[in-house]
DNA sequence: TAGATTGTTAATCGATTAACAATC
DNA sequence: TAGATTGTTAATCGATTAACAATC
């Protein structure tokens, strides 16, 4: 019996409201499926779930996996998760389940994630430090190419793959590198300024290891780390 | 214009099937509203985002908040948070919003999470040393009163207010320190080890920050973090 | 009073689930 | 063939949203 994460409630209750969810797009695919429209928050969501669950089930060595067992690593019902994908093509085989390796690919395609992305990392301490080393951004596909702090103890140190650098090259960099998505891993006090300059910069991605409340335009998207929150809803379904 | 998580779309996409989700417990509270029951996973994971926003509120020193205010920040809808607040009470005072001090108190009351509760951290390396200086988790109630590693030169060492113990002291120190929750904020390669001391120590709630999927009993709840995911899902609308 | 915001209703849409035939 | 698991249907439940009277 494997876990899951209590993560996302029957919405993941990070019910997002980000104007149209359903419009159609240019450029269809494989021809079936609902592959020319745009997803749905749940579907996008749900997808990149079982993405994650896969790549690590790949990294494992295993070679197919079944519905259920998907079920029990991501909390999503068994129905629910076959529903999704028969939606974009039959990828399973009955009786047996889905190829691991042939899945990951058909989710990343329907994902359109299927490239690479470069991303920065504010903040060059023992979080920065930890993001940096980890392969969690590198499975999916993302690159981190720079990171920068202000302390200048840190600035011209090598951390992972990087010399970091000081946060006043932030906007030049991230128009050299192609830069889409910010990552604050900085003491709240310092996570609007930053978050306004990435803004300045083009950076249409945030994602805020800070507790600080972010105020941005609203064709920004934050996405707030909340392990607390995660912990508090747990408890709750532990303690009742 | 404030920021919001992409976090969970409209079901915090981590829909959660963990056995019934609205039986009636004994202790009812203030007399209306579904106090008497427990939440359904919506709602509680919803509710414990606005705590977190509203927890953040109060230290920046607001006094009131309005539905619209929560709904840019948790990228909830407004009328829901408002239907949601108002199954329990009339919190919000029209014309005005809510005081931030006062809704804290009663979504703890409702979340149930009032007192302080123990946690372990396993792992002392950078991220350890991160969660453990950080104030996300004592904002809310929850205290890390013990940290773990397998390194030698790092037990001993003094990590946030405590010094760092080897693992095989886990079992013991669990039950002296009446931990309910563990951390998991090791190499992959080390997770499900620890997973399995951590259930045989009879925690019931594991945080697992690494990549690994971890098998453990169904009475056990693993939330696994996934960064990468979030940032997956938020590409995808980037991109369309 | 005028403006703002809550509390609540009603309608719609999508998620959830059980069930089961199809088929590997 | 027998067992397992997908793909799909149909029914239900809860989330979402607009609208608006109540009221601070």
């Amino acid at each position: 019996m494997p876990s899951g994460s209590v993560w996302e409630p029957s919405f993941r209750v990070t019910s997002v409201a980000y104007g149209e969810l359903t419009t159609t797009i240019d450029d269809a695919e494989d021809g079936d499926g609902p592959m020319g429209e745009r997803l749905s928050l749940g579907v996008a969501a749900r997808l990149s779930r079982y993405l994650q669950v896969l790549t690590q089930a790949k990294k494992m060595g295993k070679e197919t996996i079944s519905s259920q067992e998907l079920s029990d690593y991501t909390h999503v019902n068994s129905t629910q998760i076959r529903r999704d994908l028969s939606g974009f093509g039959k990828f399973g085989k009955r009786g047996v389940g889905y190829n691991v390796e042939s899945l990951v690919s058909q989710i990343r395609k329907i994902l359109r994630t299927a490239g690479q992305h470069n991303i920065a990392l504010l903040g060059a301490g023992h979080l920065g430090k930890a993001i940096a080393s980890s392969d969690i951004f590198a499975d999916h596909g993302f690159r981190v190419v720079a990171i920068f702090d202000v302390d200048p103890a840190k600035v011209g140190t090598t951390v992972g793959s990087q010399v970091v650098r000081h946060t006043s090259e932030l906007a030049r960099v991230v128009e050299e590198e192609d830069i889409v998505v910010g990552v604050l891993a900085v003491p709240t006090a310092a996570a609007q300024g930053l978050a306004d300059q990435l803004v300045a910069a083009g950076v249409k991605i945030i994602f805020n290891y800070s507790e600080s409340l972010l105020d941005v335009p609203p064709e920004v998207t934050v996405h707030t780390s909340s392990p607390a929150v995660d912990l508090l809803y747990a408890l709750y379904f532990y303690l009742t």
